[in-house]
RNA sequence: GCGCCCGUAGCUCAGCUGGAUAGAGCAUCGGCCUUCUAAGCCGAGGGUCACAGGUUCGACUCCUGUCGGGCGCGCCA
């Protein structure tokens, strides 16, 4: 018996885990040996607090009578001082209703961790996260937003799982438009306008409005291409100091939204020109480029064009420039040869689909990325509620500084309506962390794969599913440490109403969600998951008083919402949303 | 033409390798504030899971087909 707590201890497996190993154990003992558990949290509470499944699909194999092999299984299953009760139900399911000492018990340890008794996992891998990845040559905009946000949560959830993570900005700072840039900023400061670069959005297009109307300007323009490819010095100066000046409006975009992105995590396609050419040799070396139409292209017969014929992707345009798909090929190789990663999560538009199967596929078999795992997570599309795609009233693009400052703005005459008392300071901060909160949390709660559509009010809503009503239920537990004085950390914890029960039960499923977030790239779990808990801290909150109770009871309360406030704190942190201790 | 994604309550969305009576929120209706933040809680109504077949103990989930919507498919990214 001495060794048990080993085994029961969550901080090196998680709930899930250590029922599925106790159920497979049982299986095996029925001879079930190739049995699967099928452990989930359990569909209905009359059925406790999960339920394993496996058992119908067993019996089947054994050709036996799945009530029968059940018992078999219940009979073996040792979940001492894990249980309290296992039934048989139904057609043959096992419900398992959790021990409130052993729920306690755990809990106690989530307590005194600052990672919430969240096992580290026991093989880090090297996992890049590529997300943003706005083109420089223009101010970000709404575009620009699934990926940040959706990547950024990605992010910080592997990094607190233990993985060793690398971000990374794939910035769009090459390409034929930086020529007429480049060209432009020489004019405008020739002209003495240091203020030209203030508004990327205004400057794109003033440039672009000389390109076409001035042919001598155009071929200035042309001529920085070539001179800007072949490395000329000057017009490489005037390029960096363009790509400064738009990857600082960029950072100031990630600050105000809270992403993770900084300098460090920058390296623009420009990063892999040196490279292009390699790639190309490379490439036909292992025979897979042919010449077609004067470009470059490896065909692949996985892929079909609009004729039926297998699917060229070119890789040099005939007039020998590069294209995307070059620049990918490169960065796979890249990160796999230098930077020896075990997985590379791109977080791109779901339209970019089929380019990245392709590159995918093409990167296997140059043999650029061996067993590097190369995984698309992509995102719909950003819809206004007439359902099409978000635009402003004149159906412009709408910049993402502009974005967040309706937000905030919004927030604020929000936050002033219900708390008019405040300070104007106070009531702007608030504005700040619930409006960008708001923003965030609307996008990540939704599936990624669907197309979602933008809603000022659903979003800034104190009900529902949103920031706004987790980080109220956030505030509201932390108002109870103002007024407990005396909370005694290191108090017991005793469970004893179903609401109390509940809770514990959810707390617990912390690690299991982080893990699944992990696996799929799903950061909505991390949604549903911190809705559930706050939603069942109110029902605790409404049943079992706190501080109107006594002795114990009151302290293991506290403890209780003190669990439920560093869970919900650390989660929306994760998801890159602030919390607030009063509001 | 081919490929990818999608179709679940009036609206916005979940539904985890197939599992029990398909779940939330909003909206609607009805309760609960001399009691820890009512920005809250409890309850009710509301569904042929686009449609038709198939696989099986069991299908929203897997397979086939149909309809409807979005997106993509050679020199932009």
């Amino acid at each position: 018996m001495g060794g048990a707590l080993i085994f029961l201890d969550l901080s090196i497996m998680t709930l899930l885990q250590l029922l599925d190993q106790r159920v497979c154990a049982a299986l095996t003992a029925a001879g079930a040996s190739q049995a699967q558990a099928l452990i989930q949290p359990a569909s209905r509470p009359e059925f406790g607090d999960y339920q394993a499944n496996g058992v119908m699909a067993a019996a089947k194999q054994l050709k036996m009578a799945p009530r029968a092999l059940a018992q078999q299984v219940v009979d073996t299953l040792d979940l001492a001082g894990i249980a309290s009760k296992i039934d048989i139900a139904g057609p043959g399911f096992i419900n398992i209703t959790l021990d409130n000492a052993f729920l306690a018990q755990q809990l106690q340890q989530a307590a005194q961790d600052s990672r919430l008794a969240v096992a580290p996992v026991a093989a880090p891998q090297k996992v890049m996260v590529e997300y943003s990845s706005p083109n420089l040559a223009k101010e970000m905009h709404v575009g620009h937003l699934r990926s940040s946000i959706i990547g950024d949560a990605l992010a910080r959830v592997l990094a607190f799982l233990g993985h060793d993570v690398i971000r990374a900005n794939h910035v769009g700072d090459w390409g034929t438009q930086f020529g007429m840039l480049t060209a432009y900023l020489l004019e405008q400061q020739s002209a003495s306008s240091d203020l030209a670069l203030d508004d990327l959005e205004t400057f794109y297009r003033q440039a672009k409005i000389r390109f076409d109307e001035d042919e001598q300007f155009a071929e200035l323009a042309r001529e920085y291409v070539v001179k800007l490819q072949s490395g000329d010095a000057a017009v490489l100066a005037l390029w960096q100091q363009f790509v400064e000046i738009s990857l600082s409006h960029c950072q100031a975009v990630y600050d105000r939204l809270g992403v993770s992105l900084d300098r460090a995590a920058v390296r623009g396609e420009s990063a892999y020109n040196d490279d292009l050419p390699h790639i190309i040799d490379d490439l036909r070396a292992k025979n897979l480029l042919v010449e077609s139409d004067g470009a470059q292209v490896v065909f692949l017969e996985e892929f079909k064009n609009p004729e039926g014929e297998p699917q060229a992707v070119i890789i040099q345009k005939k007039d020998g420039g590069y294209l995307y798909a070059t620049t990918d090929l490169a960065a796979v190789r890249y990160r796999h040869t230098v930077l020896n990663l075990d997985r590379v999560l791109y977080v791109v538009d779901a339209r970019q689909s089929l380019h990245f199967q392709q590159i995918f596929t093409i990167a296997q078999k140059a043999g650029y990325s061996a067993n590097m795992v190369l995984e698309h997570i992509g995102f719909g599309t950003m819809m206004g509620e007439d359902n099409r795609p978000f635009k402003t009233r004149t159906g412009g693009t709408v910049k993402l500084i502009d974005l967040l400052n309706e937000a905030e703005q919004r927030a604020f005459e929000l936050v002033s309506s219900k708390n008019p008392e405040l300070d104007e300071a106070q009531r702007r901060r608030i504005a700040q962390v619930v409006g960008i909160g708001a923003v965030k949390y609307a996008d990540l709660s939704k599936h990624r794969n669907s197309d979602y559509v933008f809603n000022w009010n659903t979003m800034l809503s104190f009900e529902g599913n949103t920031a706004p009503y987790l980080q109220y239920a956030y505030a509201r537990v932390a108002s109870l440490f103002r007024k407990a004085d005396d909370f005694d950390t290191a108090c017991e914890l005793v469970l004893q109403e179903p609401a109390e029960h509940q809770l514990a039960v959810q707390l617990l499923q912390f690690a299991d969600v982080l893990k699944d977030i992990a696996r799929d790239g799903t950061p909505h779990f991390l949604c549903q998951y911190l809705y559930q808990l706050a939603t069942l801290f109110s029902r605790f909150y409404e049943a079992c008083p706190v501080l109107k109770s006594e002795g114990q009871l009151r302290q293991s309360r506290l403890k209780l919402a003190r669990l439920t406030a560093d869970t919900l704190k650390t989660g929306l942190g994760l998801l890159g949303i602030d919390t607030l201790e009063s509001m």
